[in-house]
DNA sequence: ATTATACCCGACTATAATAGTCGCATATAA
DNA sequence: TTATATGCGACTATTATAGTCGGGTATAAT
């Protein structure tokens, strides 16, 4: 419950450590190895993130990553989703399947629930976790 | 990602629907239907919901549940964790043994937000769901 | 050219959490 | 004594997450 997914967890790890190293590459052995993160784990986020273009590839011996700066103002919103895809506290506020629906007598306080979280991660920037 | 799981969705149904029945009773039978719920699996939210104390339980024919009254000022954060343990966005906020940690560069940063949504959740009555 | 390093990518397996089932027991009204 | 309802623990199934593997491509340095 509420819980962040490990994915996001080094994704965020790996980005706050880029941060702090500006322009300079960093590998994902570097990365993790530091954090003991799973390397292979860890670099399919990466690949992920760069193809997202949250961070810029470099290829070849001496590559790595690096941030990409306008990836700042980005909301936690749009990063988790971007990532793990929508959030939602419950599937009727994603997709609409339920066999409820109609009949369920919660949705509308739930929803109202998750529209307080949506705002609150929308509000938070990714560069407050990063620095 | 920040979904509740069933269990949760079972119980606040089920607790909505007694709120609606004021002193009468229901079934867990007559809930299952009506919100098409495993029946057993609901059986099992609604004991455990009656230890809690958040349900009185009347056993015999005619029995069944019914809200109690006093449980309506409750904390939706005291509700989760009362029937899911406890919540926090990373373990580190809840257990300890992990093996970053001192190593953790977004420990402070993820638990300011977890923070956060602890209070939103915190400030939510119980009964605002249930109406 | 060749080699070593580092990113790229999809498919696969393992693990853990959640969801759901089953069998049996107890309480009690009719 | 029977039917209905809750109480409870152990079991299985399903799904989501976590992690692994075996390939590939780009490129700097020798």
């Amino acid at each position: 419950m509420l819980k962040l997914t490990r994915k996001l967890e080094y994704a965020l790890i790996a980005l706050r450590h880029m941060q702090a190293k500006g322009k300079m590459l960093s590998t994902t052995k570097e990365i993790s190895d530091m954090y003991t993160i799973p390397q292979e784990l860890l670099a399919k986020t990466l690949q992920q993130m760069a193809r997202l273009e949250y961070i810029d590839a470099v290829q070849g011996p001496h590559g790595g990553y690096r941030i990409h700066s306008t990836m700042l103002e980005i909301s936690l919103t749009k990063f988790i989703e971007d990532l793990e895809g929508p959030m939602g506290m419950v599937d009727c506020s994603v997709t609409s399947d339920c066999i409820q629906l109609n009949n369920c007598n919660i949705r509308q306080p739930i929803n109202r629930i998750n529209d307080n979280i949506r705002s609150i991660f929308s509000s938070i920037n990714l560069s407050e976790i990063t620095h």
